[in-house]
DNA sequence: GACCTGCTGCGGCTTG
């Protein structure tokens, strides 16, 4: 349009020449989107101005609109909607969005909005809105549950969803469709636009799609890419000997004395390290190579309280700390606080995650990412090259949009239900448009009405689930005060497990436990905490209270965090990588000195006792090894798909054998491979492995070989939080984990009796088969299996990739020592 | 329902 001959442009332009900023040409055509009215997904990598280049079109848009008195004008109403994952990023991005409005001398306010905004502050933004409002989607969903909210979005110019990759492909993701549907109807769709702002994932398109889907259709979205190329330098860290490094763990604390000398010759280093407990871990272990690191070096992970998680952000930023050890907390957030150094121990699982965690240094445009990979076990060095592969060809992941998640319906039913209430029709058309519930038919919408009125089949003889009354004229209402009220709690999608507080006996907290955990203890116990050692005192008010305890054994807790299999994007890059290995064992008998990865050369011990008792393979071929030893007969399989279709492919072959012979099998998976170990000889051979392995029936074989009735029910503890089946007490309150398992119980069961049709009992088998199985990826694997070739192998012992399977499968009887022991005789045995 | 390596993220209290 006219952008160049406003005075908003040359004002901003001025403003950031000033200010040392450079306009990057993506910022100025996104800008002229905004200005256009479009709707749209802005991607650029982090730390070049995505963020600023939104809010400055919405800015310019509005200065367009009144280029007379911009700067004097106050009390607009709202303009801009902010929609962030991250409560602790909404401040950050609020003073630099007010350090902006300063510098063009508008009068602008900036308003946040979360569960930490004080009451008084909400009660003003009811009388007046800030002209920028910043909120989660939790929140936003509160804000849909106040009477007369289509007032508040009554001027609404934009909405930005910020980081929208991270919402989409989780129920956060649907609440915001579901909102962004909602806002769009108070204002007959038009008027607002919407604009995503997402870093780079595989389905770019499918997301713009997602977050479109409620715009009126016919006119497709924009989608304006930077292409600024981030160079990035990955650099593995290798053991000394790679003949002894071990096969198989997770922690690689054998290789952290060359950890020191990165942090000592580096400013500030990030450590990432895959779970809370090993960070316990490592941090200590730190500390006791190198006691002078005392003071200078932090932990940080998802259970430590939130002031010392605060404190180690800032000590960080201001260069107090030379290094923290981190878990996947410190993936965001932290946008405005790179680092010079960045370490990651163990498997990211994912080409994103670890680009994004390179992209924590050097983050300014222009400089070098580098990254350091620590392998936690030595086959773990390929995943180094094949990252660095995968990063090249810009293989990043996927993340797919849910569909048909009844619960967050159900919930934004009775969101809309304590407000101002809903007609059914006009919703049912509106949810329609919306990604997730297009496919929703009529007899589905029926069911959930007849659901939240009456209880539905099953539950309508308890008042309790009888929430929503049919008024007369057709309206949808909870008139209840106290319903509305125990609603209001419990927006949102994230489920918990029980958490018990940690605090000093003297006062000040150290962080929360798992109630699990816990419970196992006896007073006078030792634990591990935010890298201290506690003494258990007494469990007290739902608080764990502690003291300090010089002991000198003291047990790391073990939260029960979700399970991130490897990615089939890195999966895939691995199965490459191998096959590349090959070729150099293959080049290099016949003399040659074939161009590789370093880290695959440094494998070639390795790889060629692979070779030599068994076999490495192709990239379109699957190994399967037979092994007998004295624990039994072994099968070991290595599809490279991650643990979750290991799990799933290893009971569906166990069960597909049992068909040929009566047959019992225990199971054993890493992200590499699984195991089938049998007291029997096992039933598999080149004339019917191709049928074990084939893609046909697989729906129905997967459902009659694993319990699904079992895994359901687990799924379904979180549905019926979530749909609001299960009231989980008030804030603080203590809520049992016994009793949230058994009401959750209680309900499956009544369900499954009365009305296994029920949409939430279909959405939990649906979750089970899509999340746990990987159904599709499984597929996927099969089909592709099935059109490569399968290689069976008999070696006469272990074999470098059967190992950690075989460690992981003896874990269970053995304890910690025992199993180094015997580990490592193991391994000695076979050099 | 357990821990076999298993992350992160949010929200909320009433009352005549």
């Amino acid at each position: 349009m006219q952008l160049k001959e406003t005075i908003g442009y040359k004002t901003i332009v001025t403003w950031m020449a000033a200010d040392g900023r450079q306009p990057f040409a993506f910022q100025e055509e996104a800008w002229q989107y905004i200005l256009e009215g479009r709707s749209g997904l802005v991607n650029a990598p982090t730390g070049c101005g995505k963020t600023f280049s939104v809010f400055l079109g919405a800015v310019i848009d509005f200065i367009n609109r009144h280029p007379d008195d911009y700067r004097t004008r106050g009390g607009n109403g709202l303009q801009l909607l902010w929609i962030s994952p991250l409560r602790a990023l909404a401040k950050d991005i609020g003073r630099a969005m007010e350090e902006v409005l300063a510098g063009l001398g508008m009068r602008w306010q900036v308003g946040t909005r979360n569960g930490d905004t004080d009451p008084a502050e909400r009660a003003r933004q009811k009388r007046k809105m800030p002209e920028v409002l910043i909120i989660t989607p939790e929140s936003l969903h509160l804000l849909l549950a106040q009477k007369n909210y289509p007032e508040v979005f009554k001027v609404l110019k934009v909405v930005a969803v910020d980081e929208w990759h991270e919402l989409l492909g989780s129920k956060r993701g649907v609440q915001v469709e579901l909102a962004l549907a909602r806002i769009l109807g108070t204002r007959g769709g038009s008027g607002v636009s919407i604009i995503g702002i997402s870093a780079t994932i595989g389905n770019l398109e499918q997301a713009g799609e997602v977050l479109l889907a409620s715009m009126h259709r016919g006119e497709g979205g924009f989608i304006v890419r930077a292409v600024i190329h981030k160079p990035i330098e990955v650099e593995s860290i290798f053991p000394d000997e790679i003949e002894k490094y071990p096969w198989s763990g997770h922690l690689g604390l054998k290789l952290i004395h060359k950890v020191i000398p990165i942090i000592m010759s580096s400013r500030t280093t990030l450590i990432f390290i895959n779970t809370r407990g090993m960070s316990e871990t490592w941090y200590q272990s730190l500390l006791n190579i190198c006691p002078d690191l005392a003071g200078a070096i932090a932990l940080h992970h998802g259970s430590i309280d939130m002031e010392l998680r605060t404190w180690v952000e800032e000590a960080l930023h201001e260069g107090k700390l030379k290094a923290v050890v981190c878990t996947a907390s410190l993936d965001l957030g932290v946008d405005f606080r790179p680092v010079e150094t960045v370490i990651q121990v163990g498997s990211p699982k994912g080409v994103a995650r670890f680009l994004q965690r390179a992209g924590r240094s050097g983050h300014q445009p222009g400089q070098v990412s580098k990254i350091w990979f620590l392998p936690t076990h030595s086959l773990e060095l390929m995943e180094a090259a094949a990252l660095k592969s995968a990063m090249q060809e810009g293989l990043i992941e996927s993340r797919e949009p849910m569909l048909l998640s009844f619960d967050v319906l159900i919930q934004f039913l009775s969101t809309l239900a304590i407000s101002d209430g809903f007609y059914a029709d006009e919703l049912f058309r509106e949810l329609k448009q919306t990604y997730c519930y297009s496919e929703m038919t009529e007899e589905e919408w029926r069911e959930i009405l007849h659901f939240i009125t009456e209880g539905g089949e099953a539950l309508h003889q308890y008042d309790e689930y009888r929430k929503v009354e049919l008024m007369e004229g057709g309206l949808y209402k909870i008139n209840s005060r106290r319903v509305a009220m125990r609603h209001r709690l419990h927006i949102g999608t994230i489920v918990s497990e029980p958490m018990l507080k940690v605090r000093w006996v003297s006062g000040g907290y150290v962080g929360v436990i798992e109630e699990y955990f816990i419970s196992r203890m006896e007073p006078g116990e030792t634990f591990t905490l935010a890298g201290r050692n506690l003494e258990l005192v007494m469990i007290k008010d739902m608080t764990v209270l502690v003291r300090k305890s010089n002991a000198r054994k003291s047990r790391v807790p073990s939260w029960n965090g979700g399970r991130m299999p490897l990615s089939a994007n890195l999966g895939m890059m691995l199965r490459r990588k191998l096959d590349e290995a090959g070729l150099m064992l293959r080049a290099m008998l016949e003399g040659e000195e074939p161009v590789v990865d370093i880290e695959l050369r440094v494998l070639q011990p390795l790889f060629e006792l692979q070779a030599a008792l068994s076999y490495m393979p192709r990239e379109n071929e699957l190994l399967i090894e037979q092994i007998e030893t004295r624990d039994g007969y072994h099968l070991f399989v290595y599809p490279f798909e991650g643990r979750l279709v290991h799990e799933a492919m290893a009971a569906l072959l166990a069960y597909r054998m049992s068909r040929i012979t009566p047959i019992s099998f225990s199971f054993a998976m890493n992200d590499y491979g699984f195991e089938l170990l049998s007291d029997q000889p096992i039933p598999l051979d080149d004339a019917n492995v191709y049928e074990l392995f084939s893609p046909d029936n697989l729906t129905a074989d997967i459902q009659r070989s694993v319990n699904s009735a079992e895994m359901a029910r687990r799924k379904f503890r979180d549905i019926a939080v979530i749909g609001g089946l299960i009231f989980q007490g008030y804030p603080g309150e203590y809520a049992k984990a016994r009793h949230l398992q058994s009401s959750a119980g209680l309900l499956f069961n009544v369900f499954a009796e009365y009305d296994p049709n029920n949409l939430l009992i279909r959405q939990a088998y649906n979750e089970v088969m899509e999340q746990q199985m990987e159904e599709q990826r499984l597929r996927n694997m099969l089909e592709r299996v099935s059109r490569g070739q399968m290689v069976l192998r008999w070696p006469k012992q272990l074999t470098p990739f059967c190992f950690p399977l075989k460690v992981d499968s003896m874990r269970e009887d053995l304890s910690s020592e025992k199993l180094e022991d015997r580990v490592r005789r193991m391994q000695a045995q076979l050099r």
